[in-house]
DNA sequence: GTCTATACGACGATAGAC
DNA sequence: GTCTATCGTCGTATAGAC
């Protein structure tokens, strides 16, 4: 009777990236189980529920653990566009500077009926209102913070799709530095500055 | 020997339609079999490649003849702003306001070693140049018009990303109203408008 | 050119030994 | 809790009649 070979909380960083990097249809239980060390069998007994179980506590991670500690400094103290581009540090190093996608994307396909659809839209409901809450700090309107905070997210999640099709990773970069920016509503057209 | 039942046209839209909102591996030739009214022995006779054959046909259809028509009133005449305004309701009706996802995102998950890969590359050049020749005609410089066209582009994919998970289809009308001041550098704060 | 029928591997999922 | 072995289904792909 071994005990786990691998933590709970490894096992779900595990499964994490293989749905990440293949999304959910492109995801087998092979798959799953060579990303953990595991047998098939094993991952039933720790999801009965099996893949659509997997995805569901996957995505219910993403809101409750990844978003949270990722958009943390949002919530320290100091200038809010020395926190947001803090933020900005996080998720070049998250997204690998745009080399990998976002499971928002990925996972948000195939899913119907899984329950994953719901802990999907909670962890980007936490991204936008964390957004939303700096947005709001600068002196913007609820509404007007809102936008800011979905453009915000929307130019990154683009930049993510325009990263993995045609390779370039400059509109990624730029998304991340325009990111104060656009939630502080300082925006100007350094927005078109060459890098 | 019955004549073909759909058309080459034809039959490549239905196809798209599959691919285009369940992805690469959420489509089955099942699926393909269903929308097209033909049996799966029938489509490998006008595709010997099977199922990665057919991506790369509408991922190739997709560069060579919807990213034209749609992108085809950046040429005509009248003043800029007007032609992207044009564009903008095109890509409206598109992506029905934001209900539809892009090839170029749901596609290009799972396709390696399909040659659709190239393909989709292809076409999301395609519409960087035309967003681009209009930034530069409003005269930014080539680098400058470049980064306008991806960032433009961006916004729009991130915004189809956060709609299909959120619901919400806002960020997409802001994202096609935002199109003409993103391209021609005229961004102001109007960006952050509520709607 | 389209069809019915089928091969055969991969898939998600389960049974039962240890 | 993990394993080996297996189930039934659906996947892609093919053969051959019409």
């Amino acid at each position: 009777m071994p005990p786990r070979i691998v933590s709970d909380r490894d096992l779900l960083e595990r499964l994490t990236d293989v749905f990440r990097s293949a999304g959910f249809d492109g995801t087998s239980l092979a798959h799953l189980a060579e990303a953990t060390g595991l047998q098939k069998s094993s991952l039933y007994h720790r999801f009965p529920g099996g893949k659509a179980q997997m995805a569901r506590e996957v995505a219910e991670r993403l809101g409750d653990e990844v978003v949270k500690n990722a958009l943390a400094p949002l919530e320290s103290d100091g200038p809010l566009q020395r926190r947001i581009e803090k933020v900005g540090r996080v998720l070049t190093a998250f997204y690998e500077a745009g080399a990998k996608s976002c499971l928002l994307d990925t996972m948000s396909l195939g899913v119907a009926g899984s329950g994953a659809e719901d802990a999907l839209a909670t962890a980007a409901s936490h991204w936008i209102d964390a957004f939303a809450r700096v947005a709001a700090a600068s002196g913007a309107k609820p509404a007007v913070a809102r936008a800011r905070a979905q453009d915000a997210i929307a130019a990154i999640e683009g930049a993510l799709v325009l990263s993995r099709v045609t390779g370039d990773r400059r509109p990624f970069a730029r998304a991340i530095d325009r990111l104060p920016a656009v939630l502080l509503g300082t925006e100007t057209n350094t927005r078109t500055k060459e890098r």
